[in-house]
DNA sequence: CGATCTATGGGATAGCATGGGAAAATATGG
DNA sequence: CCATATTTTCCCATGCTATCCCATAGATCG
């Protein structure tokens, strides 16, 4: 599971010191590496091992395949992602379109959210925790929060 | 799985450089090389590796040999795939009548799609990512997409 | 307080994408 | 059946980029 928060280093080459923790993630797949694509409408990536992708795939292929939702999703999806593997030292390389699309400025964040993490510009991720924090209050009072949260499980 | 999307230089003997990571996909397959054939109706290039066209032939062949649409499919599929094979540097050569009926003028793109690519010229398929990212918001607030990709799987 | 792992920087190297020439195969006409 | 034209395949050369490799420094852990 891909946990935690950690800022790195984006250097003049554009690479970028996976967690180690992701990396002890994504050790068992055939291909160890990360899967990687730009989240279709936010700035900021998307990315997880195999399975991600993988989870991807057959949740699309249940649609038909000339279905408009299929081939869109498909485009924004796996015509997005791609496979970075890490060098010797557990660095990943980013694309320089990556980059762009996410405005990434040297300071990177690895947010884990479970099944796939997200990689921030520094700046746009302190901003947005902020105001998840600002209205972390109101979001514990809502009677449909605390009901999810709620008693223990069984 | 063919993922990602990049662009590449159709030259003036037809010749174009198939993605390494396209290449490494069908490496293991007994004649390696990339089995190609146009849409039957839209502008571009359907290709993959042997999988796929055994996955065509497959699913065909549950309809009776002399049901018209299994032969027209067969036609529209099978009669028009060719096996295109890597020269030493990793390019295929494009046959004419498909360069023509995917409308390629130079710079073409391969779009990774999961088991199947595509090969759009690059113009055609700019125009359509660009309607894919504008469409993406609403997409995604689309409560069947939402369903679909969704919960965790089990 | 040494041993190990992690993060980061930078030079060297190998692989990829692309262009063009030479040789081989194929087609066309006599 | 041969001669010529055309296409296709093979081979080599080049610039560029990504990858590999080494070095350093800090952190962590017995």
């Amino acid at each position: 599971m891909f946990l935690s928060t950690s800022e790195h280093t984006l250097d003049s080459k554009n690479r970028v010191s996976a967690p180690a923790a992701y990396r002890a993630e994504v050790a068992g797949d055939p291909h160890q590496g990360l899967y990687v694509f730009p989240h279709p409408t936010e700035g900021f990536l998307e990315g997880g091992g195999e399975a991600l992708i993988a989870s991807y795939k057959r949740k699309l292929a249940r649609l038909p395949v000339f279905d408009p939702r299929r081939r869109q999703l498909e485009l924004l999806i796996l015509g997005a992602a791609r496979r970075l593997d890490f060098d010797a030292t557990g660095r990943i390389t980013l694309p320089k379109d990556f980059i762009e699309r996410a405005g990434l400025n040297g300071r990177v964040v690895f947010v884990g959210r479970g099944e796939r993490f997200e990689i921030w510009d520094a700046g746009a991720f302190d901003t947005a925790l902020e105001e998840a924090r600002a209205g972390a209050r109101a979001l514990l009072e809502d009677p449909a929060v605390l009901d999810l949260l709620g008693g223990d499980e069984e």
